[in-house]
DNA sequence: TATTGTTATACTCTATAACTATA
DNA sequence: TATAGTTATAGAGTATAACAATA
């Protein structure tokens, strides 16, 4: 599919919802399908769930990070995190560490997490590596920076007018 | 945030895993979930799931469809489907219709889901343009477009190379 | 014999409210 | 009094396998 410049309007305001496939939600849900399922089985194979993977990257990138941070990064709600602390926890891969905040539940990577990441990444990334080849590095970057950009802005919209 | 063309490498190869918030995964994810804030208060307030929302527009954007279609389209299972189907026909949403291929489970809007359909989609339509207006139609457009050829791209991977 | 859905089952996540502990 | 998390609970989705019906 190939949409170039002047073959409709920018604007959808002429195309009521823009039809099921090119709406904006079904159009990121399916772009994540797509991907997740080149991702899941290498996530299914370490026996963790996609959001436990969610999390262990979370953590790699920042080191030890709290309830409250995580439940924004990973996109998962607290009562789910709590679960998902103790699963982490009684594999061995997480333990809570003290914060000077005692109503903080940080947690932090023990090694055997990280070792658990560290094998993990090197699979992604060559799975990463085949859609960006397949797709265009520079169109794959500026999906990136699309993506980022338009969750800062809807971010910015729910801040300023909370949604209803 | 803004990444300007030339302050980073167009590839990600030498930034493994480029970092948490800039995996692909995990962008889509953050972005579908800041802009679903918007819509969901709408959805709830219907008294639907956000997955009965999407079969309904499913429906309403392509006629009456067998389960098999609409489990691709709406990125649903089937079993989750089954009740979906349930429900939205207690509800009096749609209706099972009669097909060629016996096999099939074929559903369709009556008129009361048309109706739902055609109030919320009104609603829908503001929100989105409120997205649109505050991100830049221009780049709302171009990121429909690659999001659409991404889909497309891992699709076509998984076809002739099945994950794992 | 292959395909389409449904059922069964177990697990996980979502979502909200109520509660506990700490600040 | 406000904040951070946990617990409780209900509901829904995810996922797989087994089954029934049809082609």
């Amino acid at each position: 599919m190939r949409l170039d410049e002047d073959d409709r309007p920018a604007s959808g305001a002429d195309d009521p919802m823009r039809g099921y496939e090119a709406s904006l939600p079904i159009a990121l849900l399916r772009a994540r399908e797509a991907t997740m399922r080149r991702f899941k089985p290498h996530i299914d194979a370490h026996n963790l769930t996609v959001q436990q993977w969610r999390v262990i990257r979370a953590l790699a990138d920042s080191g030890p990070l709290d309830a409250r941070t995580l439940s924004e990064r990973c996109v998962i709600l607290p009562p789910s995190l709590t679960r998902i602390f103790r699963t982490l926890e009684a594999k061995g891969y997480i333990v809570t560490v003290a914060a000077p905040d005692a109503r903080r539940h940080t947690v932090a990577l023990t090694d055997k997490g990280r070792t658990l990441y560290e094998e993990m990444a090197a699979t992604s990334e060559r799975i990463y590596e085949e859609i960006e080849q397949a797709f265009g590095a520079e169109k794959m970057r500026r999906l990136l920076e699309l993506l980022i950009e338009l969750r800062d802005t809807a971010d910015a919209l729910s801040r300023e007018a909370p949604p209803e």
